[in-house]
RNA sequence: GCCCCUAUAGCUCAAUGGAUAGAGCAGAUCACUUCUAAUGAUCCGAUGAAGGUUCGAUUCCUUCUGGGGGUACCA
């Protein structure tokens, strides 16, 4: 809709001598605004030297003519081609008649309001669509920082655990905002890659290592045999250990430098426990990415491109893009406004950066993305810029086809979390405190649920609980960590779109098969609201999707809630055909959208 | 030192340069013999400071203050 009024503005707008302007249009919110509104006048007033308001009531005058000779047009009275002026009216014509009046408000707001009957046609097209309604096929534009790119394959890289370290709340985040943007991408007509690069070489795991062998109190065998979790668990606690001593202890320092060259050498001295260990922390988050209901196309490892790194690096130097400078070899980004990297160390060990030039390249070979998406931390931002520079310079056919997406970190909201420290708060720790809490209210509750269904809700509702909490926050913005908050059940908070679904479905359930119609009844206020609301739905996932942002379409879902809520509050369903029809919708926008930020609905609760 | 991010109600968060700055939590009050009260309704309460650009600024620019991060051999 919004895209039709668009255009038809438009060609108002030529018809008035104004060429080249796309007009803004957006949905409002408050429904007294009517249902889309444009600034175009106010945009206008400069360039055409008049009156904001002078210029919307033109705007509106030659709308109110077009609507009118749209409505009262018959096949004998020829009027449109007769007036010259409005030869543009019949390509038009279909939202001319979608639209029920136009206003125009101080200080030159000219707001749309849609009849009742596009309203309903188009709660019919959810009925009818089902799972697909909000989906497209041509794929929308992307914003990627101030640039557009229209990409059409896109790789999303996320989550990205470290092996041997804790898995804490922050990599759930990171995961829960991947997974929704993969989502919300394949639904706006895209290819997606999903793929997972985990550090699984490096110095976080010298250290680790060097624990597991160094200290009595970190000895691998006292947890072999032991339950997957503990395993890992363990592993946390030996890398916490062993960064604390590596920190106060030259001697350790150099201890685990010396490991760090025996890993990449695959020294048969430690080789084999770093296999072992490592497997122990994949084989874990295979688990998690099962109960979080996300999976991969490719898992890359560090350890795949520490070689192949340190090869592009070299012959970057002979072309003169690299340089050594005591004794390493840097990226010289302080040529360009940027600062300068080591790719290889002196002691020639490929540095994070170093493998990554070898990863893009394989990226690129593999799957030969239009844009990959690189979902990080807010830390990393000036090391991808550099990354993004070298990139670019080494393999120009990757130039402005990497974007780095910062997400924001989840601190405590008293202390900071540091898996460096072992003061973490572990993803799976959190699931399951969130499950607590529902099995709490389940047991509270009067109605009858098998044990089957109550673990089934349980789960579900903690994964809600926990990924709404992430989600609903600007993808970038850090958040603040508290547990009672995070599993919240009232408000704004993932169980409430669950209840409100379950709510709307338990109706549906009632009313069997009693008829569910939306026609040309009037509607009132709260239908209303809602039918324009579902109606938007659409564009929601488009904006979304366009700003790579699942929290834009956690705001749509939790209002969309609030409205059904309101009508089922104020007004019977049953034996109403029409409301029967706004709820099959709205249960069904519901899980749509919910279904884009990757979590599930249940039937009851 | 230099660079980047950030500051909205008691707390946690919203707001493509637009209309009366929206929610949730917390606090006060009200509504379940009625389709699920994990709900709904009402009240209370906010743009760090000072300038500037604009018809219009939470949003853009400048300075200041507070918080976080980065800044060569960690990832």
């Amino acid at each position: 809709m919004k895209h039709h009024l668009q255009t038809l503005l438009q060609v108002v707008l030529e018809d008035m001598g104004v060429s080249d302007v796309v007009p803004d249009v957006g949905a409002i919110e408050d429904p007294r605004h009517g249902d889309y509104s444009s600034n175009v006048a106010m945009k206008l007033a400069k360039p055409l030297k008049k009156a904001p308001m002078e210029i919307a009531l033109q705007v509106k005058n030659m709308l109110d003519e077009a609507i009118l000779r749209s409505r009262h047009r018959s096949p004998d009275q020829n009027i449109i081609k007769e007036d010259q002026k409005y030869a543009w009216l019949d390509a038009q014509k279909s939202v001319l008649q979608d639209i029920d009046k136009v206003e125009v408000v101080a200080p030159g707001f000219l707001n749309v309001f849609l009849t009742e009957a596009s309203l309903s046609s188009r709660v019919s097209q959810v009925l009818k669509d089902g799972e697909r309604y909000g989906t497209s096929h041509t794929p929308v534009d992307i914003h990627v920082g101030e640039a557009v790119s229209t990409a059409k394959r896109i790789m999303v890289e996320f989550a990205h655990p470290n092996t041997h370290k804790a898995f804490h709340i922050g990599h759930l985040r990171n995961i829960t905002t991947g997974e929704s943007i993969v989502r919300m991408l394949e639904a706006t007509g895209h290819e997606v890659i999903r793929v997972n690069y985990q550090g699984d070489v490096g110095m976080h795991i010298a250290k680790c290592l060097w624990a597991m062998t160094n200290l009595a109190e970190c000895d691998p065998g006292s947890v072999r045999g032991k339950e997957i979790h503990e395993r890992v668990e363990f592993l946390g606690k030996a890398y916490a250990a062993g960064s604390t001593r590596y920190e106060a202890d030259e001697e350790v320092k150099a201890a685990t430098g010396a490991i760090n060259k025996q890993i990449y050498a695959k020294d048969p001295a430690i080789y084999p426990l770093y296999q072992e260990t490592r497997a122990w922390s994949l084989e874990y988050f295979e688990g998690i990415y099962q109960r979080v209901n996300t999976h991969y196309d490719r898992f890359y490892f560090e350890s795949e491109f520490y070689e192949l790194g340190k090869k592009y690096v070299a012959e970057g130097v002979t072309k003169g893009i690299f340089e050594k400078s005591d004794g390493a070899i840097i990226f010289p980004g302080e040529k360009y406004g940027l600062h300068n990297r080591v790719f290889v160390t002196k002691e020639d060990n490929a540095t994070y950066e170093g493998k990554e030039i070898g990863l893009g390249r394989v990226q690129f070979d593999e799957y030969h993305p239009d844009l990959i998406v690189h979902v990080v931390g807010p830390e990393q931002v000036g090391y991808f810029q550099v990354l993004f520079a070298a990139l670019a310079m080494m393999f120009p056919d990757t130039k402005g086809k990497e974007y780095h997406k910062v997400y924001g970190w989840v601190k405590l909201k008293h202390g900071k979390m540091s898996s460096r420290t072992g003061q973490v708060v572990l993803g799976e720790w959190l699931l399951d405190e969130a499950k607590k809490s529902v099995f709490e209210i389940l047991k509270q509750s009067k109605s009858n649920y098998t044990e089957e269904d109550q673990e089934d809700i349980a789960e579900k509702g903690a994964i809600a609980a926990v990924k709404y909490a992430f989600l609903r926050v600007s993808t970038d913005q850090e958040i603040a960590f508290d547990l009672k908050e995070s599993v919240s059940f009232d408000g704004d908070s993932g169980p409430y779109l669950l209840y409100t679904y379950a709510r709307s479905k338990s109706v549906l359930r009632k009313a069997g098969n009693e008829k569910v119609h939306i026609g040309n009844e009037p509607l009132n206020a709260e239908e209303r609201s809602l039918a324009r609301f579902i109606s938007f739905y659409p564009e929601v996932v488009s904006d979304a999707a366009r700003t790579l942002s699942p929290s834009v379409l956690c705001s749509y879902l939790f209002k969309l809630a609030a409205l059904f809520n309101l009508l089922y509050q104020k007004h019977p369903i049953l034996n109403s055909p029409q409301r029967l029809a706004l709820t099959t919708a709205a249960a069904q926008v519901l899980k749509n959208g919910l279904s884009l930020l990757g979590i599930a609905t249940v039937e009851r609760m």
